[in-house]
DNA sequence: AGACGTATTGTAACCGGTTACATACCAGCA
DNA sequence: TGCTGGTATGTAACCGGTTACAATACGTCT
């Protein structure tokens, strides 16, 4: 098991100065001579002194532990997201702590665990909660944020995108190149709030001479895949699929390259969240880029400065831009050339 | 900021009893009369007491909180790998910390900011870590392990693969398909002792009459594209490309597409993690399956065992297969049909 | 000289748990 | 009745920091 390294008192005591002084020195909460600075920091060198993490959280009744909850690491906008706030937590001398859980009832059980460990603020994914979990968080006074949706109306703070809006522009692009029979995929991980936002905005969004499809799916190539073919199972004359992750976007060109088609001359695919390497898949992928990096920075920043200072968490819209590559055909132009069957 | 939930004293005299008997029914750490036990549930709930856990840290001398640190999390490997841990530590009652850090330098600041959160272990990647980290580790008795190696030679415990035999199988299959001009294709970003030992290992593994190209990349889409070109450039009679990660096989797929060659028919590929969408891609993909998720679980496990029990931290090899899949092609065998180049 | 301000350092209470040790109570037995 | 042993509970020291407040030293001003 680990040392006990020395003590605070160990250190005031080879320094022959107090406690206090060396706290201070360490904290450089007040001004100290500079010859007694020395003594000291010569004292926790020659001791390899650390200051006992769990004393110092005892008194000053704080971790500098941000917990955040995520549904699944192994999507990579999640690993992105989480990976920008442990940087930006980093800079700012904060730890985060990790759970992944994805019911409501997990999560709860995760964030108690997180509480458990001195987590000062949660960030969670997504607006739907435990009313438990909400009632703890709030009978402690404990600040929070929802990720990845934006809802203004929400009592809570999110910070996040506009998943209606972004929808409806995403239909809006495919409807003005002229997409007239449209297949839907969507993750039922994130069957969530933020899936059923981007579905009505999709909805909200097609022209009355618009046909839908629909496919639910693992957020995955695999799951890509079969949603693809059931969506042209469904409705053989659809033009464009608009999958709600690249990663789906990703498994649909696989299934259609296996079955003949190609993207975007016999069919058109278009993307979620702008992933790395969305620009260089054949063809390029047109997607709605979610700037999931820049999200976890502001949430990370946004509850430092919350804990630090108090200032009030508000709510803060993400701006996200549809990119245009070439994974979607333009209708409305006349056929390049005639769509071939290998 | 929040607010101080009751404490133990509270609780005690909720309940007319003692903190000790309190804190007895908290941790089930001593007999304690069935009505006494419910008085002081009955007082937690009122109070909605929770345990303040830095000054049961404090006074225990446990944080129950194991730290990580890997050199991305972008990368699905170690995705995978952080969420096994956390999975398995959550269910031991631990709490995962995570720190991302490339170098030995950024990763003995980011080791110093997570012991200075209260780790009581520590998980590092590779085996090559800074004199001054392995020092601080090992004057302060914590325990750690290396990770993704194993080397039965290394006097701290590895838990991890062979990666130099990895290698070398890798290359065994691509001779045995009667590939004697083969492209190695590794990431730049874990140059590391693992991305030597594969190295050596499979220059150890060519015949005399096989010849070898190399080219490093990004560990991702993009850089697996771009070392498939720089292979071809290099060593136009290359027949096979042997990957180091799924991720860039997957480049290299593309690289080959857009260049007009096809997979298996004109240049085989193989990776290397078996991630999950290898089997899904076009040609399914071969590569060596790296069980990074059971590696991640036994570390949990050997690490929180070590803690409780002082069972020695030991090396452990965690076993890999070759999945045969469609993006090899046998050379030894009569082409199936003329390459043909469209 | 005396009063006072400023800069620096020290003393000790406190944070909220855990736990060794003490105590109280009761049953069983000689 | 007195003693032993077991069970249940209480008392209070302790973990290692932080920090309010006190104390000291020294220089300045009147």
């Amino acid at each position: 098991m680990a040392k006990r390294g020395g003590s605070i008192r160990d250190v005031a005591r080879e320094a022959g100065l107090s406690t206090a002084t060396v706290s201070r020195v360490m904290n450089g909460t007040a001004k100290v001579n500079q010859a007694t600075r020395e003594k000291v920091l010569a004292a926790c060198n020659k001791l390899d002194y650390l200051p006992n993490p769990a004393a110092r959280a005892l008194s000053t009744a704080r971790s500098k532990t941000i917990a955040a909850i995520i549904p699944t690491i192994e999507n990579s906008v999640f690993a992105k997201f989480i990976g920008s706030i442990e940087g930006a937590l980093a800079t700012r001398g904060y730890t985060l702590v990790l759970a992944i859980a994805t019911t409501p009832e997990e999560e709860e059980v995760s964030a108690r665990n997180l509480l458990g460990m001195g987590a000062e603020a949660f960030i969670l994914s997504g607006a739907t909660h435990s009313g438990e979990l909400l009632g703890l968080l709030k009978r402690r006074r404990l600040p929070f944020v929802f990720s990845s949706v934006w809802n203004a109306d929400d009592p809570h703070p999110t910070i996040g995108y506009d998943n209606e809006k972004l929808a409806a522009r995403a239909m809006d692009y495919l409807q003005s190149k002229g997409h007239r029979n449209i297949g839907l995929v969507y993750g039922h991980l994130e069957i969530s709030d933020r899936t059923r936002a981007r579905m009505s905005g999709a909805r909200g969004a097609a022209k009355p001479e618009t046909d839908m499809a629909f496919a639910s799916a693992d957020i995955s190539i695999a799951g890509g895949k079969d949603a693809a073919r059931e969506i042209l199972a469904q409705a053989p004359k659809t033009t464009a699929i608009l999958c709600f992750s690249d990663v789906l976007a990703m498994g649909g060109y696989f299934a259609l390259a296996e079955d003949g088609l190609r993207v975007p001359e016999d069919i058109s695919v278009m993307g979620f969240d702008n992933l790395d390497w969305a620009k260089d898949v054949v063809p390029p992928l047109t997607t709605m880029a979610l700037p999931s990096e820049e999200m976890g920075a502001q949430i990370a920043h946004q509850l430092a400065d919350h804990l630090e200072t108090q200032t009030p968490l508000t709510h803060m819209l993400i701006d996200c831009a549809l990119i245009e590559r070439a994974s979607v055909r333009d209708l409305t132009i006349a056929a390049p050339r005639l769509s071939q069957v290998r």
